[in-house]
DNA sequence: CGACAAGTTGATGTTACTCAAAAGTGGTGG
DNA sequence: CCACCACTTTTGAGTAACATCAACTTGTCG
């Protein structure tokens, strides 16, 4: 008879979120609690893949703030994504390795996942990554509408719904404060503004009630209206 | 005995382009070049893919022009990436559709990949569709990283840049000179520009004997200026 | 030839960038 | 506990890049 795992809230953040994605068994959850007992920490600043190397295993989040960035010759840095807990960072294929890092923003805690053709008996996890890269790249084409499209007041806004939307569980309650311990600068390099720029249209945000940040939370005061407000300038 | 399939000027473009991400067996090409003789056309400004539509299989891009964008409520529009012969559209699972979709700019011929589980076989193939993927997210970093953080003039060099690069064989000599019908206010909606200002950009590049382009081709007359010019705005 | 889409031009407006400096914040060691 | 440091946030003034609007020209295709 099969031990039946009971999720509770003591279960890491990260595996509640990848069981979101798809049906796991009791292998699958065994197998990540001790994936996430054997987790590998790193520091904040710290390369979790250098630009230009390969990487074998895709790798699971499971603490903190991470980012995948790249800097122009001159200096600019673009942010690309963030990476939160439960987010996997795909294995890169030899040759394909280019001038992209990702980085540790805060203390982050990552594990290696397995690879598909040693553990066939964890198909579930298998499905919950493969719809971790499809909703990854929904996230991606969001960022390059969100850049392409938007003024500064409709990307700060969509940027931070989106950050709600995936720190929360599916059953969660409506919480509409959220973890968000990045500085101003680097929203700016993830949104493709100025610090200045985005610190001004904080303030905005603040001044119309809409949104509250500070000291490593943000709290969406008025959600709806932050929904209604983006692509709606005309 | 095995027929040797000689894949040569005959064979699809989009087909040599595959074989270029994997080795692709005799069994791989068997069925290429039958599914392309199946193959489906679609009439320009066609969907391909339906906003909010789920898609069981996989497609691959044989012929022409599409592109992969989605609106503000308030009618901007932003195309996030385009696809070409050889480029996979992937399948969407249920519930992941979202307020995007796929549309023919010129006349596409495009047929269904197979479900990896239904043909074992086609070992190599499946291979090459994986590489497609990890290849197909970076040039939407690319794209995130143009969007962000460069300006006008270096955005349409480096797109530029990206369309000749994904027309080019690997073996191909190196040629200039590239197919690129689309109209300056498809550029724009691609650059997160406005039609009125691709046009002036075009210009200038043509004014500094960069690039040419007209009657559905462009070519970089200076490609290692081009190069040069991306990311050293300073 | 005529109609419609695409490209071009000029004038004007607005958003966001740049530069520079001040004020606030948190952490460290004496 | 305070002084100091580095980092972050905030503020102001001037500027550059790109958008907007509207007209005009060119090209394309039936």
């Amino acid at each position: 008879m099969q031990k039946v795992v009971h999720h509770d809230k003591a279960t890491p953040f990260a595996i509640r979120r990848l069981s979101a994605l798809a049906r796991l068994s009791n292998e699958d959850f065994v197998w990540l609690e001790e994936a996430a007992r054997r987790r590998q920490r790193i520091l904040p600043k710290c390369d979790v893949v250098e630009a230009g190397a390969a990487t074998r295993a895709a790798l699971l989040m499971l603490e903190g703030w991470a980012y995948r960035s790249c800097m122009t010759p001159d200096g600019r840095r673009q942010i690309i994504q963030f990476l939160l807990p439960g987010d996997v960072i795909p294995a890169l294929p030899e040759g394909l390795t280019q001038h992209i890092s990702v980085t540790a923003f805060t203390h982050i805690a990552v594990c290696a996942l397995p690879d598909p053709a040693s553990l066939p008996e964890c198909d579930g996890l298998m499905k919950a990554v493969a719809m971790s890269a499809t909703l990854d790249t929904r996230y991606l084409y969001r960022q390059i509408a969100r850049l392409g499209r938007l003024d500064a007041l409709e990307r700060v806004v969509d940027w931070l719904l989106e950050i709600r939307e995936r720190q929360k569980l599916p059953d969660d309650f409506h919480d509409n404060t959220f973890p968000m311990p990045l500085t101003q600068e680097t929203i700016a390099d993830t949104l493709g503004l100025t610090a200045v720029h985005v610190n001004r249209t904080l303030q905005a945000l603040r001044r119309a009630d809409l949104v509250q940040i500070g000291r490593g939370t943000a709290t969406l005061i008025d959600p709806e209206q932050c929904e209604l407000l983006v692509g709606h300038r005309r």
